[in-house]
DNA sequence: TAACATAAGTTAGAAATGCTCACTTTGACA
DNA sequence: TGTCAAAGTGAGCATTTCTAACTTATGTTA
């Protein structure tokens, strides 16, 4: 019988070998299952994803996940909602140390939000592709409302309104959509030409002035 | 023996019999599966659709469409060409009587980005969600840019300018990123809440004056 | 008009996937 | 130490994509 690293590898033992269990029980299961996810999504495309494959990575049976999730939407979710939390702190280790205040938080914030969309294009497009269409999971509404709240945050103090009020919501949406529409292109293009760079920080600063002034 | 309606229908037969096939032969599969395509991508969602649901609802086995296309990412593909000259088409006939050099011309294309967007979202996806990611179709590629061109036309001549230049580019990019961040915004929107409706022609109005002036 | 090559269908089936069910193992705690 | 629930396993069903080998219809050419 002999479960102990059974080989069905000689497929991926050679390519990536990790997170494999020790003995029946795996310990986090869970963790590692997101994990695989996420590294399969961002490698195969979110489309390709199988939860097969997964299960060969983190080394147990096709079985094992509906153990910890419903179903395969699930898990995606699970993985967006982490990609979401590491965004949202990324966001905000970026703004640290500049003055509040001032377009460069603005255009900071824009920049993180692109180097996310471009560092983990499979994670972005999983949230905001039209993958996870049905699924409404109320963390994952939230968790994208606090980082929009960021944004609403400092365009107020840019604007020099005391509170967030219907002309800072609206300045806030038209930039937010700018730089949600400037991600997908980015990545589009650098798929499929690769000709033509275009100067980010000067782009998202003319932006910023034209949106903000 | 018997190949006439022979039914496996029952599932499909009440809901939507359309385009079933007369006998042995056709006529236009091709055009048939298409449709059927491009109506189950509207209503199942482009990551839920199947080729058995297409071959279903065009009467026919699940073997015929490979005489037709390669694969089942063929399909989508004919599917999005087809999308986009139709958008094109559309944005062509809302330029019609509107006078060039102005805002409005602009307007009436971002506007006619967003219906498209917003009416046919399965194709929308499709193209830019991050399924065809691999596929690299010639056609695709330059229905997208002539699509542009368009955008840069007009742009150039709000501008003042004579010709196509760097700058004409750069805010015909700008336009294009914000009109398409929107449109995604706005679709995913339209499925989680439903409040804050926004005045969309207001918005665009204000939009290409800052970015145009 | 008959023959026939070929395009365009069909049925059958292989391989992979999502998910369920009944079973087994294990660790934690009374 | 004994027991129970949590967390694994393997087998298997229904569905999917795609291929292979076969059949039917069609249009061209002799």
């Amino acid at each position: 019988m002999m479960t102990e690293q059974k080989n069905e590898s000689g497929l991926l033992a050679e390519s990536q070998q990790q997170m494999v269990k020790k003995g029946y029980h795996h310990g986090d299961l869970r963790a590692a299952l997101i994990e695989a996810t996420r590294q399969l999504v961002e490698e195969k495309g979110p489309d390709s994803f199988s939860v097969s494959d997964a299960c060969r990575l983190a080394g147990v049976s096709t079985a094992a996940p509906y153990k910890h999730f419903k179903d395969k939407p699930e898990m995606l979710t699970a993985v967006v909602i982490e990609g979401m939390v590491r965004h949202r702190a990324n966001t905000l280790a970026a703004l640290e140390g500049i003055e509040r205040g001032t377009h460069a938080r603005i255009i900071a914030i824009g920049k993180e939000y692109l180097n996310f969309a471009l560092r983990e294009p499979g994670i972005f497009r999983l949230k905001f592709g039209g993958f996870t269409d049905r699924i409404v999971d109320p963390h994952l509404k939230e968790s994208g409302e606090q980082t929009f709240g960021v944004l609403l945050n400092e365009v107020a103090a840019c604007l020099g309104e005391p509170e967030i009020n219907d002309e800072v919501r609206r300045r806030s949406f038209i930039l937010w959509s700018f730089v949600h529409g400037l991600s997908f292109i980015l990545y589009d293009k650098q798929l499929s030409d690769m000709g033509g760079h275009v100067d980010l920080d000067a782009l998202l600063g003319d932006v910023a002035k034209r949106i903000l002034s």
